[in-house]
DNA sequence: TAATTAATAGAACGTACGTTTAATTATGGC
DNA sequence: GCCATAATTAAACGTACGTTCTATTAATTA
């Protein structure tokens, strides 16, 4: 056989992307194959090389995905205007959205780094490297205005970047808690953290 | 050739295992293979099997090594008596120099979980039950005391450590902060972070 | 409806993997 | 100095991997 019914390259694309995530979310990058991949999909696996030349292209497309999107999503919800701490309520609460929303695509970019080569690693940090200084800027911005207290703001930005982006190992939606309270309480952490009054 | 002049059992498993971390803590388990580890030993790949009798059973002798060593470690450190805010500080202080001090053992025992068979897995993860639990305690007690103000005793455990063990990804040290200044700046993060006064 | 292009299947290539087996040499106790 | 045993090598086994090549069929265009 070759081309089949109704196929579609688009669809096809998306339907590797998304079988992708989940696999290598659960499985990891090195742990996935090109057959367990297409047998996913319900394709060979040499369809998927008319989508992605090489299986590092693939993975770096998603992380360039998702690292692109995540500083969408900030650009998109960063308020006009307001003080420093209405700023780093807002940053806390789309980090954790976009992460709780993206589980797969989260654990991949924050797991499966040491599969890009240097070059791609590269350019994926710098984009990381563009969204934290974004957090760092919001606590400099508060301290200088005297509404937080930061020993290190390059050392908080980091602790807070963990912090937030761990909700994805232990959170499951539709479980104990909802994704307004989770955000709530981390917000409430967040402010305490850096000094500010609740 | 076969046993060569010096060999010694106990030194060869000490640099199995010496090399095993580094390699998998920098390239994943997956992507290390056994001949790669046995050319870091410097000895052939089916030496390897004299010491572990698969890949995952080194991997899990790491794993739970380090899980153990982690407990015997707080269990060491933790102050016979003292208030709430005290054994949290000793907590902190205790994973962040651990953690620092085994930066290759941690990253395989935070990465590497989905390649354990689901025994394997549950075990370790039992390991780390018990331990999250020490917080969680501490966490309570300084609640019902009236020192800390927590909205969600687990969810507050878990956003503490993943702050505190994200220190190794990004602190180096001999850079610009040394480990007493790190621990000393998530100490009081987490006090905050707790509601409790500085 | 004929020609072109898009999307796939199926088979194969060379390589590397985890692991096993058998042979071989060094070490330590008598 | 002999002997049991500890430590290791060298070679091989079967399997699975990422990727490529070629043929084939479906959809689209003219």
């Amino acid at each position: 056989m070759a081309r089949t019914a109704g196929s579609d390259g688009e669809k096809t694309e998306a339907a590797i992307r998304a079988a992708a995530l989940r696999l290598m979310a659960r499985h990891g990058f090195e742990a996935v194959s090109m057959r367990q991949l297409a047998g996913e999909v319900g394709v060979q696996a040499a369809a998927l090389y008319r989508y992605f030349p090489t299986k590092e292209d693939l993975l770096y497309t998603l992380m360039r995905a998702h690292m692109e999107g995540l500083i969408a999503s900030w650009e998109a919800a960063r308020p006009a205007s307001g003080n420093a701490a209405a700023l780093l309520s807002a940053f806390v609460e789309n980090h954790i959205r976009f992460h709780v929303a993206r589980r797969h695509s989260t654990h991949v970019s924050n797991m499966e780094l040491r599969s890009l080569s240097h070059e791609r690693l590269t350019h994926i940090l710098r984009l990381r490297g563009a969204y934290e200084k974004e957090l760092r800027q919001i606590l400099r911005s508060g301290a200088d205005a005297g509404t937080f207290h930061i020993d290190d703001t390059a050392l908080t930005a980091m602790a807070i970047i963990q912090m937030i982006t761990g909700v994805i190992v232990w959170f499951r939606p539709g479980e104990r808690l909802s994704v307004e309270e989770v955000a709530d309480t981390y917000h409430t952490m967040t402010l305490r953290l850096v000094g500010a009054p609740a």
